[in-house]
DNA sequence: CGTTTTTGACCCGCGC
DNA sequence: GCGCGGGTCAAAAACG
């Protein structure tokens, strides 16, 4: 810009001056102005000396050389814009300072968060090789038994040696972090006429039971997808009401899915997970709390049931929950869901709206997940969306973890207190699928 | 003919 | 030790 012109400011006792350079607008006229030196404020009014074009979008303040803050107001708009500069300049450095201190915490968390991934990694293989060490010898042992019994002819088959790893897990259920996943299951209550829900995976069903107080046969399905896959998973309708199927999973796929498989991974691997995490952490986990689970979990309180009677620690996914839960969970979490596609009838689409209703654990677990719509295509929306609320949803992970440490850690009360950190894991979703 | 389902038998843990 | 119940196996049947 050519309409700069330079500033000399000087002062002496009582009085100063400053002389303008007023170059190049003015043919390098220069102007002295005298003022009296107000060592106030700077957001006292300004003394106006005289009327002088500075022709320049550039006011500064002005300060003289021995510190002491002076205002030169030319004219009333030099000095207002000159007062709304400093102010601006405050507000700046309010702002730098704010971002200075965000930045600090940030570095902070940053620390934190490196901490605990180490201490989790660190337990983790520690973890390991301890199940490691314990298969080893339980496994030796078991082999020498096992060769002492008469079941020989299952022992020379080669699947035997798939049974014989499969039960090995029974012998000692802890050995492996794999078998400890497989001590997770995911059961989910959907209102479904058909006999199986569609979850996007290959099942072969290798056999049937009556189960005991069900009229209704409880049927046992392997995935097929991959040869050898783990992955368990048993139908049955619901005694009370034959209109609800429970489909409950168990283990973890060995092989990449479908895209069409991956809602109900994700969901049953979440809830899982967080269940699995629960169990590992102790009862000084991530809220060290072990109130009752209805006292963290703002959801809702009709869906929350508490039963120890479950051998296998279990997540139930209740979709079929009615509207008056779903309002509640509307009213007390951020996270809503809505299935894209809307359902044929209104009582359907009302009731099975698939918006987060609840979810039920065997283990006294109360929560929140969305109800369900009836059709294949919307329940995989629905497990969708399940999944997202717990990925997502701060509030729910948060409740749902501390309820499940709330339960399980008082069966592992012995867990140091540096494994709390592994409930920074609670949002993965690897371990079934 | 390969795959899946059916179904009776078997195994195993648990409680009495 | 025995019975019960859950879970699994595997031969036979059914299916595509």
């Amino acid at each position: 810009m050519d309409n700069k012109c330079g500033l000399t400011v000087e002062n002496s006792d009582r009085v100063g001056f400053f002389r303008l350079d007023l170059s190049p607008r003015l043919n390098h006229q220069t102007k002295d102005i005298m003022f009296p030196v107000n060592p106030s404020p700077v957001d006292e009014k300004p003394i106006a000396l005289g009327a002088v074009d500075f022709f320049s979008d550039k006011k500064k303040p002005i300060a003289d050389h021995t510190g002491l803050q002076l205002v030169t107001a030319v004219e009333d708009r030099i000095s207002s814009d000159h007062v709304e500069d400093k102010l601006a300049k405050n507000e700046l450095s309010q702002l730098q300072v704010e971002i200075q201190r965000m930045n600090s915490d940030n570095q902070k968390l940053r620390g934190m968060l490196t901490q605990v991934n180490n201490n989790y990694n660190s337990l983790h293989l520690q973890f390991v090789e301890f199940m490691q060490q314990q298969e080893n010898s339980k496994s030796d042992r078991s082999e020498k038994e096992l060769s002492r019994t008469k079941r020989i002819g299952r022992e020379e088959s080669p699947e035997s040696h798939g049974l014989a790893s499969k039960k090995v897990p029974k012998l000692n259920p802890y050995q492996t972090p794999e078998a400890t996943m497989r001590k997770a299951r995911v059961s989910i209550r959907a209102i479904s006429e058909a006999p199986m829900i569609s979850d996007g995976c290959q099942w072969r069903k290798y056999g049937q039971k009556m189960a005991k107080g069900n009229p209704c046969p409880r049927a046992y399905y392997r995935c097929t997808m991959a040869v050898g896959c783990p992955v368990r998973k048993q139908v049955q309708r619901c005694a009370e009401d034959k209109t609800i199927l429970i489909t409950s999973y168990e283990g973890t796929h060995s092989h990449p899915l479908p895209q069409a498989a991956m809602a109900m991974a994700s969901t049953t691997s979440a809830a899982a997970n967080m269940l699995l995490c629960g169990s590992t952490t102790g009862a000084d986990g991530l809220l060290n709390t072990t109130f009752p689970a209805r006292t963290i979990l703002p959801y809702s309180s009709n869906i929350a049931t508490i039963s120890a009677s479950a051998p296998i620690p279990t997540v139930t996914l209740d979709l079929t929950q009615p509207p008056n839960s779903l309002q509640q969970f509307q009213r007390t979490s951020p996270a809503q869901f809505q299935v894209p596609s809307p359902l044929p009838t209104p009582p359907i689409a009302q009731v099975f709206g698939s918006k987060f209703s609840g979810l039920q654990m065997s283990q006294d677990i109360e929560t929140a997940l969305p109800s369900q719509a009836e059709h294949h295509k919307s329940f995989t929306d629905t497990l969708s969306a399940a999944t997202a609320a717990i990925t997502a949803d701060p509030n729910f992970t948060v409740a749902l973890a501390a309820a499940i440490t709330s339960i399980i850690g008082g069966t592992h009360p012995n867990i140091s207190d540096n494994t709390t950190n592994d409930n920074s894991n609670v949002n993965a979703s690897s371990s079934i699928q």
